[in-house]
DNA sequence: CAACCTCTAATTTTT
DNA sequence: TTAGAGGTTG
């Protein structure tokens, strides 16, 4: 009889879930036993299905699958019979099936987007009906506020109206102790601080573990102090960066261990999505969170890592491997197989991943086209050509066109070309809603409302529109709070108290009485009136109206737009009362307008951007070595080569049925013209997946006799652009210039650190170093005549 | 405080 | 090339 009931049970199971596949329906039923999971689910192969999917199954069944040992009461032949009829469903039998289900307020689910997190929490609703609205589903980001907000008191001196930094609030914060502290304004630049302190952060380092790694050495202990004291300033703002949110949630948990045991406990499973961009400090927090990671499982996918840059590390997706239960999911729904030839062609030469290749389901597609045009506008004509050619010939629809691009400033030429045919088109990703100046400004003040102490946005305010205050005053006043303890605002309040800002008093007081006007407002009114009570009494207008008039009504639309926002989600939080606080949260964490409009057009992003989506046909442009692989990346060392190759699978398995790969011979960079090398990637596809339609001169699989073809017939060097003046910040390695030969073509060179090398128009050196990749070899060289640390990419011969 | 000039640096950006 | 920042001037 328990035989009988255990084959029912899972004939039932596989029923209900028979649109999956079998290694998705693997995942789905794989059993809670304290081994995490760890599922690789290649690009295009159902990831989001299977997850919803399985949590569902996991709220509804629980850990219904493995084979049950004993009969669960109440069962009886009857039953069984019906069981094993066939007829019914699985939910029909939900006791007698289901074995410890999982509350759904015991789950949680972590992506990287508000997007994705959206989609997994409707999805699974739908599936699973009321209840599951009390899961926790959420970005990292938010998901460490609500734990931040829960156990405040614990937090030292931060209170629940703190306000979070983005970017550009961080970099003026930034800006503004590297005065303080009398440093070299160019030399410590904020993006350059910024990037160096939201590493740490990232790595869980301190300022203490980072004056202590510097030791001693001038520049990184200024450094040190920079960060010592941004931190300091933003604890005395009330205010935490991005990066905050995440380690002071992980600070908390360690120090309050009794915290963590709840939360911990709390989770039943955990399911982190896009796992392979975890940077060290998400994953602390998974894992503690996690119960060191018995309850977690893993979705992502280690060729689609492409944040590096950002501190994501692909160690934590490939480490966790040996402990956990492994599955792949490689069955691509998404593209043809001539497209998942080319991606499968390309990425398998990275060495650092786990072998796996994904298998197309979708066969006869019509082969990858690679085109190399003569210049960068002739690739832009190309693209809007080819457009215009299949809207008309296949009766396509603009919409179902993407161009992507490495870099933003490629977008130019595509929009100028696809304009001149009047191709409509969309940039995504340009300039996001929030960043733009009249909603900073709008949150400035409702931020100022929350957090008196948010020392950032006071100054964004304090003279918008213009007040007389100036520069030196707000210098002051900031100084002032620093040195008494007191918010920014309480000293503009009392500013008769302080002989050093006493001259702008009047400006000071009208600024202050407005503010207190506007709290008495607040304090009636929900945020939505708010605004557009701010907005009048504030009067932005006059200082919109500047710029002129279209740019001043747009500024203001924007601004209704904000409202609007707001009107919205208080309408959508029915009873509950929806706070300023709760507002000011989510315009942080929210990176405004979510959806993509859908207006019908011509789409251009950049690679990274399109991670996650997909299109029917997709030009990739610009694939030449310099640019894609980008020039910085594949100077230091292997480790981002292979992020650049990832970047471009993640690339080519966005398209759904046409695939179009371009690149140019000449292009204009820096105002110079160039002369790149066809892309590695395009060499690593064999040709004859690959419809060549180049110009014959240019099929562009000699690289290295291109190079030297447009050295002789333009006169111009290649390595001319590329050495203009790159100089990198913190460029400590070898003194010298570094230059790339191919290997492959020319053949008969090998070199040896040592080497005494020639180039046409550098002269003489000596190899100071050599990487190996793929087939180029990378040469470090210290030219005789050049003092200054140069890269060029170009020819060198063995003297 | 706006308008003009000069200099400089130049990937990718989920939150 | 070109956008943005910083400095100078009326």
């Amino acid at each position: 009889m328990l035989e009988r009931y255990n084959k029912a049970k899972r004939i039932l199971l596989e029923k209900e879930y028979a649109k999956l596949n079998p290694e998705q329906k693997q995942a789905v039923f794989a059993p809670c036993d304290g081994t995490a999971l760890i599922l690789r689910a290649g690009a295009g192969t159902g990831k989001t299905t299977t997850v919803v999917n399985k949590i569902a199954y996991l709220i509804k069944y629980g850990d219904a699958y493995p084979p049950s040992d004993s009969l669960p009461a109440g069962i009886t032949e009857e039953i069984l019979k019906l069981m094993e009829s066939g007829e019914a469903k699985a939910e029909d039998f939900i006791k007698y099936i289901a074995n410890n289900p999982i509350p759904p307020y015991r789950i949680l689910a972590v992506t990287f987007t508000n997007k994705a997190a959206n989609e997994m929490k409707e999805r699974i609703c739908d599936m699973v009906g009321s209840g599951a609205e009390d899961m926790w589903v959420g970005t990292f980001h938010s998901v460490c506020i609500k734990i931040l907000h829960r156990y405040i008191d614990r937090l030292d001196r931060f209170n629940g109206n703190f306000t979070i930094y983005d970017t550009d609030d961080a970099k003026s914060l930034l800006k503004s102790c590297v005065k303080q502290l009398d440093l070299n304004e160019k030399e410590f630049t904020p993006a350059y601080l910024l990037n160096i302190i939201s590493g740490c952060k990232n790595k869980m380092m301190t300022p203490e573990d980072f004056e202590n790694e510097a030791s001693g050495n001038f520049k990184q202990t200024k450094i040190a102090q920079v960060y010592t004291l941004y931190q300091r300033r933003l604890k005395e703002s009330n205010a935490l960066d991005f990066d905050d949110i995440i380690n002071h949630t992980v600070k908390l948990l360690k120090d309050n261990p009794d915290v963590a045991e709840r939360l911990s406990g709390r989770f039943r499973q955990v399911i982190v999505d896009e796992f392979q961009d975890t940077n060290d400090a998400q994953y602390e927090f998974v894992d503690i969170i996690s119960c060191g990671c018995k309850n977690l499982c893993a979705v992502g996918d280690d060729d689609q890592s492409i944040y590096g840059w950002r501190g994501a590390n692909i160690d934590h997706i490939m480490n966790l491997g040996s402990t956990a239960r492994c599955l792949t999911i490689n069955r691509n729904y998404r593209s043809y197989d001539s497209i998942i030839d080319v991606a499968n062609s390309i990425i398998k030469n990275n060495r650092y991943r786990f072998e796996k290749e994904l298998r197309a389901n979708i066969f006869g597609g019509e082969k990858v086209t690679y085109n190399c045009c003569e210049s960068d506008y002739e690739e832009g004509r190309y693209v809007a050509d080819t457009v215009e050619r299949l809207v008309r010939e296949e009766d396509r629809k603009y919409s179902d066109f993407t161009v992507l691009y490495r870099t933003n400033a490629q977008s130019r030429i595509f929009e100028e070309c696809l304009m001149r045919l009047g191709i409509p088109y969309k940039i995504v990703g340009s300039l996001r809603f929030y960043e733009r100046q009249e909603i900073k400004d709008m949150l400035a003040y409702l931020r100022v409302l929350a957090n008196p102490s948010d020392i950032i946005s006071l100054r964004r305010i304090i003279n918008l529109p213009k007040r007389g205050i100036g520069q030196t005053t707000v210098d002051m006043i900031e100084n002032l709070a620093n040195m008494t303890g007191r918010s920014g605002f309480d000293i503009v309040k009392n500013c008769e108290n302080f002989e050093s800002i006493k001259r702008a008093r009047s400006g000071l007081l009208s600024f202050a009485s407005l503010m207190n006007k506007i709290a008495a407002f607040a304090s009636e009114n929900p945020v939505s009136e708010l605004i557009k009570y701010i907005s009048d009494t504030a009067d932005l207008q006059s200082e919109y109206i500047k710029e002129g008039e279209d740019i001043c009504a747009s500024r203001l639309e924007n601004i209704g737009e904000l409202m609007n926002m707001a009107a919205e989600l208080e309408q959508q939080s029915g009873d509950e009362p929806y706070t300023l606080s709760d507002f000011l949260e989510r315009m942080a964490l929210v990176s405004g307008i979510d959806e993509m409009e859908d207006d019908a057009g011509v789409t251009l992003m950049t690679v990274h951007t399109s991670k996650g989506l997909e299109f029917p046909i997709v030009f990739v442009v610009g694939l030449e070595e310099t640019l894609f692989p980008s020039i910085r990346n594949f100077i230091e060392d292997e480790k981002e080569i292979e992020e650049e190759r990832r970047l471009c699978y993640v690339a080519v398995t966005r398209a759904k049925e046409k695939l179009f790969l371009t690149c140019a011979n000449r292009r204009m960079t820096y105002g110079k013209t160039s002369y790149n090398p066809v892309s590695r990637f395009i060499k690593e596809v064999p040709e004859n997946l690959l419809n060549d339609i180049s110009t014959p001169l240019h099929n562009g699989f000699e690289t290295d006799s291109t190079i030297e073809h447009f050295e002789r017939a333009s006169g111009v060097s290649f390595a001319n652009f590329v050495s203009s003046n790159y100089k990198k910040p913190d460029f400590s390695k070898a003194a010298g210039v570094k230059s790339f030969v191919q290997r492959e073509s020319r053949g008969n060179q090998s070199f040896d650190i040592g080497d005494r090398v020639t180039h046409k128009k550098f002269g003489e050196g000596t190899v100071g170093n050599i990487t190996v990749s793929g087939d180029m070899t990378v040469l470090t060289v210290d030219f005789d005549k050049f003092g200054r640390k140069n890269i060029i990419s170009s020819v060198v011969s063995k003297l």
